[in-house]
DNA sequence: CAAGCAAAACCTGTCTGACAGGTTGGGGGA
DNA sequence: TCCCCCAACCTGTCAGACAGGTTTTGCTTG
C-alpha cells in the first residue's frame, strides 16, 4: 500500500501519511498533523504535502477543511461514483455490464435486508416505495425515490460494502435512468415497475427473503428488457 | 458530477477538467491541455490546476507523467483498493463483510466465465490452479497464484466491472489471506482448498456453469469457516 | 472566582516566480 | 534520405507571501 506511489516525492508523502494513519490506528474524525509539520518531518516542501493531501482527499481517505487540520474520513462512494462514470463515458464499461453487477449484488442485498432489517428500516423502505407511486407524474422525483429505495435496502443489509457499491452506481444511474423510463411508454409498464418496488418492500417487511429475491430478479429482468428496447446494445 | 467539488477553486478546476474530457469525448490515452494553458483558461494559478490534476490522478481518471502532458487514464482498481483497505483499517468494514460481497460476485463471475471464457482463458485458469498446487510449500507464491486465479476468472467473465471489483479486494486480501491459511493447519485442509480451485478451473474449462458455481460456493463456505476458526468475529 | 470576549497563534487556500530535469518535434548536417 | 541534436515545451519541486478561517490563550468584567 505504500510503495505503489513511490518514485516521486508526492508518492512517498502519500505513503508516509497512509502509514501514519495505520500505525497510529487513527479513526475517522481524528486529526492529522498540519501541512507545515509534515513538510518538516518528511523534508519536503509544503507543496508536496498539499498534493499528497489532495490525492488522499480525492479517494476520501482524509477530509480537508480550510483553517482546520485534515482529518481521517469515513468511507464514501463519491470517488467510486466518479470512477465508474469515467469508465462509462470512455466506453470502457457499458450499461448492461453495470446492470449485471447491480442485479447480482441487489439480489443478495434484498436477501440480507429481508433477514436483517429493523422495523424502522422496513418502514422507511415501504415509505420510499409509496413515494415512488405518488410520484408517477414526476419522473425526476420518482427517480430520486427509486435511488433512495435501493440505497435503503443496501443500508438494511448491514454490510457497508454493499452500500458503498450501490452508491458507486448511483452517479451513472442518474444519467441513464431517464432512458429506461422513456422506454416504458405505457401506463401499465410504468405501474408495473412501481408496483414491483412496493412488492419488494412488502416482502422485506414480511421478512420473506425468497419472495424478495424473486421480485428483485423480476425487476431487473424487466429493466434490462427496457434497456434493450431502447436500443442500447 | 461537476458541482460536487465546488466552493473551492480546486474543486471548480476538477469539474472543468472532467467536463473537458466528457464534452470532447476524450478516450484513454488522449492528451489533456498543459497545466499552463489550463491555468490561463480557468483564470487560476498553476498550483490550483496541479492540485486538481492530482485529485483526478488519485482516482485514476487521468494519468500524470513528468515532462509529458496528462492523459486520460484507463480504469484501474488501485484507488478502490486503497479505499477498501482504509475502510477495513478504520473498522468501518470487516473481513466477513468483504467475504460476503466476494462470494456474491464470484459466484456470478464463475457462471459467466464458464459461459464466455475463450480457450486461451480456460487454459490460463487451469494453469494458475496447477501452479497453486505446485506452490503448496510456498504460501506467498500460493497466495499470488490464488489472487491471479480469481483475477483471471473475472477477466473471463467479460465484464470489466467484475475485474474492477475483484481488483479492489486484492489489496486487503493480501493482508488477510495468510490468516486464513494458518487456520488450515492440516495437510488435508490445505489440499482440499487447492483441489477446489483445480475443480473450479475444470468446470469452467468444461463450460459447466452449475458445477462451477457449486464449487465456488463450497470454496467460500470453507473460507468463511476458516476465518471463523481463526477467531475473527 | 467564573464567564465571556478579544487578540494572538495556528492553519489552510491560493498566488507568484524560479529552476531542475524529462520529452518532443523539427531543422540541419552527414 | 536518415539521423542526431537542439530548442521549445512541459512537469516536479521549492521558497516566500498573504488573505481568510479556526483554535487557543489570556485578560477583562461581573
Amino acid at each position: 500500500m505504500d510503495q505503489i506511489h513511490s518514485a516521486s516525492l508526492v508518492g512517498d508523502a502519500i505513503g508516509a501519511i497512509s502509514r501514519h494513519i495505520r500505525e497510529r490506528d487513527l479513526m475517522p474524525g481524528d486529526k492529522l498533523p498540519s501541512e507545515a509539520l509534515l513538510s518538516k518531518e518528511l523534508n519536503v516542501s509544503r507543496t508536496v504535502v498539499r498534493e499528497a493531501f489532495r490525492s488522499l482527499a480525492a479517494m476520501r481517505i482524509i477530509e480537508l477543511a480550510t483553517g482546520k487540520r485534515a482529518t481521517v474520513a469515513q468511507i464514501d462512494h463519491g470517488a467510486m461514483s466518479l470512477m465508474i462514470e469515467h469508465g462509462v463515458h470512455t466506453d470502457q464499461i457499458n450499461i448492461h455490464q453495470i446492470y449485471d453487477v447491480r442485479r447480482t449484488i441487489e439480489t443478495r442485498i434484498v436477501t440480507l435486508a429481508a433477514i436483517r432489517r429493523t422495523d424502522e428500516e422496513a418502514a422507511e423502505i415501504l415509505r420510499l416505495a409509496a413515494q415512488m407511486k405518488a410520484s408517477l407524474g414526476d419522473p425526476a422525483a420518482l427517480m430520486e425515490y427509486d435511488l433512495a429505495f435501493h440505497t435503503a435496502l443496501a443500508q438494511a443489509s448491514r454490510n457497508p460494502v454493499y452500500s458503498l457499491l450501490i452508491g458507486s452506481f448511483q452517479g451513472i444511474t442518474r444519467q441513464t435512468w431517464p432512458m429506461g423510463w422513456k422506454t416504458r411508454p405505457t401506463q401499465a409498464a410504468r405501474d408495473l415497475m412501481v408496483q414491483t418496488h412496493i412488492d419488494i418492500a412488502r416482502a422485506v417487511a414480511a421478512s420473506d427473503p425468497l419472495k424478495a429475491v424473486e421480485l428483485m430478479t423480476l425487476h431487473f429482468d424487466e429493466s434490462v428488457r427496457a434497456l434493450l428496447t431502447a436500443g442500447m446494445s
